[in-house]
DNA sequence: GCTGGGTCAATCGT
DNA sequence: CACGATTGACCCAG
């Protein structure tokens, strides 16, 4: 592939040349779009006041807030160890963002002069509203400048209920790791649901959620790994996924908001020279080879010069220079890999697929005629198979590539759209026992809770915002699903549309009604038996499946436990671990704090055997540390409301992980019989939390 | 339902 | 301390 128009960095290059420094881009005054917000709706604030359904002691309560917090984080892997010692501090407490605008809610009226631009002019004329927007735009853009100036003093509280301490910003762990990156998407989801729901003027509208939930978790120091290093990531494994740039950014690995090279000056004798940390390979420059091993990666810089049309090369500085040092240096340099999302086109997946070394540069003509550099990276052995694997699985679910142990290609025998495979390349095995595959619940007549009102009037689909869809007030007022179906919070129920709405089966607020969306395959584990693993990478907060089966009662479940163990129960009486999926409102100071519970309390027990009868749910294994969870949810059919227990990612999983949730552990009192320890399992989750046994 | 151009933006080194 | 090179994420027109 050395043709005539490639020559060797080292030998032709002149390492002198100085780029001429141009602006790609000019800055425009922005004009906000306000007026018809403003003038849209019978309210005067875009939406009508509305009550919970919430119990009242579940409003937000500012004053126990730290102690809140702590409790609720201390039984997941989220809270750092020093995050949990909460000195008194005054700074903490009287940390008041500067608001600089009116939130929506009549009840959180701003009180704070400076910044105040209000919203009592909304019936002045146009003009005046134009310039209020004007205004509006100009205090966000403060705001966002503030809270720079402020990270320094701010980010260092370490005291704060959110922060994490001064040690784990520098150098992370894996518990920080997954703490920063839960707390960003659940502020991400949070404003996501604001804003589709229009309770933002537009003004305030949010168009980048990600952004602003970065800049929130930068502001109160909720980020780790800011050290910037050559090599590993403390925390961060090999094959994780991000969804976001800022993801990467938050935790260290990658510190570039947007550009592909990161890179940074070291000091050595006397001297000082740039090295590459990490590089994102996003398919744009296509840097793609056959060998999963190998990439070639393009140096940074534009091959057009817009000023005066000329093809320039790219030149070696910056990050093309760093990772010229990096070659010599023989440095480690991490890579991440990024790929289209098959779920959402327009969205990007990003793997850490670990360690490279460059062990090529070369200078090739790129299709405008300009030298574009090229750098060959090789990866590092001895690293668990992350890249690779992503793409051998996107080849078995595509039936391109033939596979060990492949023993069905769909066990729902098409009752599920995406087909779910079975394999089993651990031992001669052939599947596990007979059942039959059923997506929901088969439930006994008398089972079923009536309700007085059923089902919803929209026509069309429910749309996040309307107060009127009596679906979205038995939620609260919220929306459950963010865009792409992604549930925002966990609630104590959460009401979805069901058969008896008249609004359209493709309303969004069916999500866990229209069968799985990830291609997911059970597999036989070394030591547990049938599990479930996904072969597409999961967000965090995306439906998983329902638990299907049969709904039997507490006297069926004893008779069972008597005889041949049920293995096959969900039980929601058992004892869960409480833990913190939601938004931390403190984080979102200056937008909304609406929160609420995270408990379960379903109002009579609901016991479901899937022994003879289930879906994938069944194969789901128990972990102590778990990357799913179950979320009870209500609709209406045949005049009923009925509960269906359904799963959904707690984090971003990576393709090929195993899925698990907390099985819980059954009460003594029920453990009829037989005496507790010999009713329970011992546990091979494996994971540093792990309880020793569950159910 | 896809593509392509336009817009606005966070970061860290210069 | 301010600036600028980088190209992501999202949106809307075609």
């Amino acid at each position: 592939m050395m043709e005539d128009n490639t020559v060797h960095a080292s030998d032709s290059v002149d390492k002198s040349k100085i780029i001429e420094a141009k602006p790609l881009r000019s800055l425009a005054p922005v004009v906000p779009k306000c007026i018809q917000s403003f003038s849209s709706g019978n309210y005067p604030y875009g939406f009508p006041p509305f009550y919970s359904l919430e119990k009242p002691h579940e409003n937000p309560i500012p004053k126990g807030a730290q102690e809140t917090h702590v409790n609720a984080t201390a039984t997941e892997e989220d809270t750092p160890v020093d995050a949990k010692v909460t000195k008194e501090s005054p700074v903490a407490a009287k940390a008041t963002p500067i608001r600089f605008y009116k939130s929506s809610h009549d009840e959180e009226v701003n009180t704070q002069a400076d910044g105040d631009v209000g919203l009592e002019g909304l019936n002045g004329d146009l003009d005046d509203k134009r310039k209020r927007c004007a205004k509006n735009v100009q205090n966000c853009k403060e705001f966002l400048k503030r809270n720079k100036k402020n990270r320094e003093t701010q980010g260092d509280d370490s005291s704060s209920s959110v922060g994490i301490s001064p040690l784990l910003k520098d150098d992370g762990d894996r518990e920080t790791v997954t703490h920063v990156l839960m707390t960003f998407d659940s502020i991400r989801r949070r404003l996501c649901q604001l804003e589709e729901s229009k309770e933002l003027s537009s003004v305030l509208a949010i168009k980048r959620a990600d952004l602003r939930a970065s800049n929130a978790l930068t502001c109160k120091g909720v980020r780790t790994n800011m050290r910037r290093r050559v090599g590993e990531v403390p925390g961060i494994e090999v094959g994780d996924v991000f969804f976001f740039r800022m993801e990467m950014c938050l935790v260290g690995l990658h510190g570039q908001s947007m550009g592909g090279i990161d890179y940074t000056n070291i000091k050595d004798e006397a001297q000082e020279e740039p090295v590459a940390l990490s590089v994102v390979s996003s398919g744009v420059y296509d840097d793609d080879t056959e060998d999963n091993n190998i990439l070639i990666y393009s140096g940074q810089g534009e091959n057009f010069n817009k000023k005066d049309k000329h093809v320039t090369d790219q030149k070696l500085q910056r990050g093309n220079l760093a990772l010229d040092k990096s070659s010599q240096r023989h440095n480690e340099i991490r890579v991440i890999r990024g790929l289209r999302d098959a779920m959402n086109r327009s969205a990007k997946i990003y793997m850490y697929d670990g360690l490279y070394k460059i062990q090529d540069s070369w200078i090739e003509r790129g299709k405008s005629g300009g030298g574009v550099f090229k750098y060959k990276l090789v990866r590092l052995p001895g690293q668990p198979s992350a890249f690779a694997a992503w793409r051998l699985a996107q080849k078995w679910m595509a039936g391109s590539s033939s596979r060990n142990g492949f023993i069905l290609a769909d066990l729902s025998t098409g009752a599920e759209s995406i087909p779910v495979s079975l394999v089993n390349d651990v031992d001669g095995e052939k599947g596990p026992a007979f059942f039959t595959y059923f997506q929901s619940l088969k439930k006994p007549k008398s089972f079923g809770i009536v309700q007085p009102s059923l089902g919803c009037h929209c026509n069309k689909a429910c749309v996040p915002g309307d107060l009127n869809c009596s679906c979205i007030q038995r939620n609260g007022g919220d929306f459950p699903y963010a865009a792409n179906s992604i549930l925002v919070g966990r609630k104590p129920l959460i009401h979805e549309c069901g058969p008896m709405c008249q609004c359209f089966p493709n309303c969004k607020n069916r999500v866990s009604q229209t069968g799985i969306k990830q291609h997911m395959e059970v597999f036989k584990t070394k030591n547990r038996g049938w599990g479930l693993r996904t072969l597409d990478p999961i967000r965090a907060g995306s439906f998983i499946c329902e638990y299907a089966g049969e709904v039997i009662d507490r006297a069926k479940l004893c008779r069972n436990t008597e005889g041949d163990r049920d293995e096959y129960v969900f039980d929601t009486s058992r004892i869960y671990e409480p833990f913190k999926w939601n938004y931390e409102p403190s984080l979102l100071e200056d937008i909304s704090s609406k929160v609420s519970s995270e408990d379960y309390t379903i109002p009579s027990p609901l016991i479901i055997s899937a022994k003879n009868v289930g879906n994938v749910a069944r194969f789901m294994n128990h972990s102590c540390s778990p990357n799913v969870f179950w979320q009870p949810i209500l609709y209406a059919e045949n005049n009923q409301s009925f509960i269906h227990i359904v799963f959904f990612a707690l984090r971003h999983i990576p393709p090929m992980a195993e899925l698990t949730y907390d099985y819980g552990i059954v009460p003594d009192g029920h453990a009829k019989g037989s005496s507790a320890p010999r009713g329970r399992n011992k546990c091979f989750c494996g994971s540093a939390k792990c309880r020793g046994f569950f159910g």
